[in-house]
DNA sequence: ACATTTGTTAACCATTTGGTTAAACTATAT
DNA sequence: ATATAGTTTAACCAAATGGTTAACAAATGT
């Protein structure tokens, strides 16, 4: 009855991890670190989740669990064309400068051990580019886009919505800007990558 | 005047400590590792590099002087705007292919000490914007190209050759293609990514 | 020849780290 | 109230880790 403190503890952990994790990485992460964040004993821990790398998996299925919905739009979703690829990028870039450091923590643990993609494959709802392949390959053949593969439309995709935060400490040193205006420049881009890839493939 | 063996032990430390900390990175690297990858003692190590932090550091270093090379090309070249682009995402891919680890390596380690960009900002020869805002701007205003801020046309074309390498694990899982397959994907995009880039902002 | 500097090693050390244990505390059921 | 199952903690442990020391070996200068 008494629903006041509800999903305590694991919870808790739960997201004392993900920000620790998400900040420095399953080798960076400290489990007493984490215990602290938590606000508790660090063998709770282990009582919770047994060992560091399980911990580390709960989280980072979590973090991926929250991307691929996204991911899921491009490539699932029955729109049109155009229509997928402004709403993806509109909607992903406003998603991650929300969640900053997500796409950084996926993407370098999953460098760090490529098998484990295996593993999340295997998962439910992990994206799966077949539908977006069929779209792509029928406008290029109704002649109503240029040709291109979709495998490298979708690679460019990808890379024009995720790497501006992934590369952002370098890209900020480049461009000599700073961090209010940097921002600026991701706000602007969740129309402007659409455009680009649009007007990059249109005839 | 005997030459045989020349450089030896400092660069053999160099060597190494690339290796192991390209694939760890700073964190995940281990003294003794490097030190049985350079085949020598631990406390060689200190010897000639004092702590691992300034080891890293010397290593980092060389591997960023490794690509800004690359990306100066971008930047400082005396060529047209659409001939940068071209020799640019061939040449860096081309390096890439050779290199697979750096990229990744470079963007880890500033994601995780963004502060060091400061650092590399002051050596010498780290690449800088200027030349190529110019070019895009006029480029512009004589309505030879849309309408596009240097800025984002830079980030956009380090975005779509940096990040199918430093993503390659995640696009595998999600294109569902081979090693192989996507080797040649990104032997493809040597040309394709300039062609798409071109497309993308001509008129 | 020999003294001095430079390079290299084995053994050692203090600290950190993931993980364990046994006891204590809390809630729940009987 | 009291046994029982679940939760939490302090103290502990073995292994790993970055770094140091002191002795030894190899060049190098005189």
């Amino acid at each position: 009855m008494n629903k006041i403190k509800d999903t305590t503890t694991e919870t808790d952990i739960l997201n004392a991890a993900k920000r620790i994790f998400q900040h420095k990485g399953m080798v960076g992460a400290r489990m007493q670190e984490i215990a602290d964040e938590a606000g508790i004993n660090k063998a709770l821990l282990h009582y919770y989740f047994r060992s560091k790398q399980l911990l580390f998996e709960a989280v980072f299925k979590m973090a991926f669990s929250m991307l691929a919905p996204q991911l899921n739009e491009v490539m699932n979703a029955d729109t049109s064309l155009f229509e997928k690829i402004r709403s993806f990028s509109n909607n992903y870039i406003s998603f991650v400068i929300k969640h900053p450091y997500l796409p950084n923590f996926v993407i370098q643990e999953l460098n760090r051990n490529p098998e484990f993609v295996q593993n999340l494959i295997a998962e439910k709802n992990f994206p799966n580019i077949v539908k977006f392949k069929k779209q792509v390959n029928d406008k290029v053949a109704e002649g109503n886009i240029r040709h291109i593969k979709a495998e490298q439309l979708f690679i460019n995709i990808m890379a024009l919505n995720i790497f501006p935060f992934i590369g952002a400490p370098l890209l900020k040193g480049f461009t000599n800007v700073n961090d209010i205006t940097y921002q600026q420049l991701m706000e602007d881009r969740k129309t402007e990558v659409a455009d680009f890839i649009i007007n990059a493939i249109k005839i």
